[in-house]
DNA sequence: GTCTATACTTTGATAGAC
DNA sequence: GTCTATCAAAGTATAGAC
């Protein structure tokens, strides 16, 4: 699998999220890459075929979960317990892949137009994992919450990452608030904010 | 101001947002922004001293405008009511640059490196909004939810932005849910989603 | 699997005429 | 305010040796 820094193409792709994340696709040459993991451009040709192939490989194994997340919620009954854990699992995606879905939100024009036809993959496979959450014959306002359960996943993950909190707490909150938003049960938590989500 | 379209600096702005939003900033070269305008390249830069001048001064509005809406908000005294004064003011400045911010959104990482203390410009000034909601020794999950208020404007308003929704009850709805997730009380909203928020 | 060398392309930017 | 002409720089990618 590509998350294995131990061959030499596991680290190219090791160095590649960083750099993207950090300074963007575009502005990250591959002679950069290349410099920093001590071999040259062309050394990179032999593991891609492509710059564009290198950013590519980073998203295939999250692709991959989601699309198994979805199917697998789909096998599920509409239940309250259901929604709630596909949640959590969307959570522990999203908490498994963090510096390639941080990639991925920094870069968002540059990756929207990698595939001419991926150009709306982000978009539908959310607005299936909406679907999920609530039928698409439901009320606007219910349909926006449940998108924004997921967004909120995306964006309270990243955003307190690098403060000084614990995964696990955060984690918990995360999941936390993207239940309530999804209108499912709080989970058990064990954190001052438990009270406010009874209200 | 910069938002009037009419003087070609205003036309070379419409049409950069446009598409830096849509190719990404790199992507998009300027040439093809002057093609574009029926100009040459050179004309860009009777206008504009580089490219990154362009970008730049598309920011500038949006940026004052959240500034000032932060100097709004620490003159209020600490009620509900301002708090929920605030997130629709927030929403109001979303609304109003959509299209700069769009294009803000999708190429955060070029972006944050224009300057080199603008590098974290934004989280400062997205922290800053939500201390206004929640104080710093406020429990982490309350200022997560805080930070989500805000955060919840942009993923919402974006991604909801091209279905065939009204813009006035799409706007009502973010503004619900933003002060929902703020803790503060919800608007009155003639929605189905306005039992919900009461649970 | 990795390197040297190089071909090819595009871009941002400038100088100076009109 | 806009155009023609031109440049240097940087980037991606390839061919072929080791």
């Amino acid at each position: 699998m590509s998350e294995d820094r131990h061959g030499t193409r596991g680290r190219i792709q090791a160095v590649a999220v960083e750099l993207f994340a950090e300074q963007g696709y575009d502005k990250t040459s591959l002679r950069e890459i290349a410099e920093r993991l001590g071999v040259t451009k062309a050394a990179l040709y032999y593991h891609f075929r492509s710059k564009e192939d290198i950013v590519r490989s980073l998203f295939e194994d999250y692709t991959h979960e989601v699309e198994e997340l979805i199917a697998w919620g789909r096998r599920q009954p509409p239940t309250e317990q259901a929604r709630r854990d596909l949640l959590g699992r969307y959570v522990d995606i999203i908490v498994r892949r963090t510096e390639v879905f941080r990639c991925l939100e920094r870069n968002q024009a540059t990756i929207r137009n990698l595939d001419a036809h991926g150009k709306e993959l982000f978009r539908e496979r959310m607005r299936t994992l909406t679907d999920l959450l609530q039928p698409p014959d439901a009320p606007l306002a219910e349909r926006v919450r449940a998108s924004m359960a997921f967004m909120a996943v995306h964006v309270g993950w990243l955003f307190f990452q690098d403060e000084q909190v614990s995964a696990e707490e955060l984690r918990a909150i995360v999941h936390d608030i993207a239940c309530d938003l999804a209108g499912a049960p709080t989970p058990m938590l064990a954190s001052p904010a438990a009270g406010r989500s009874a209200r």
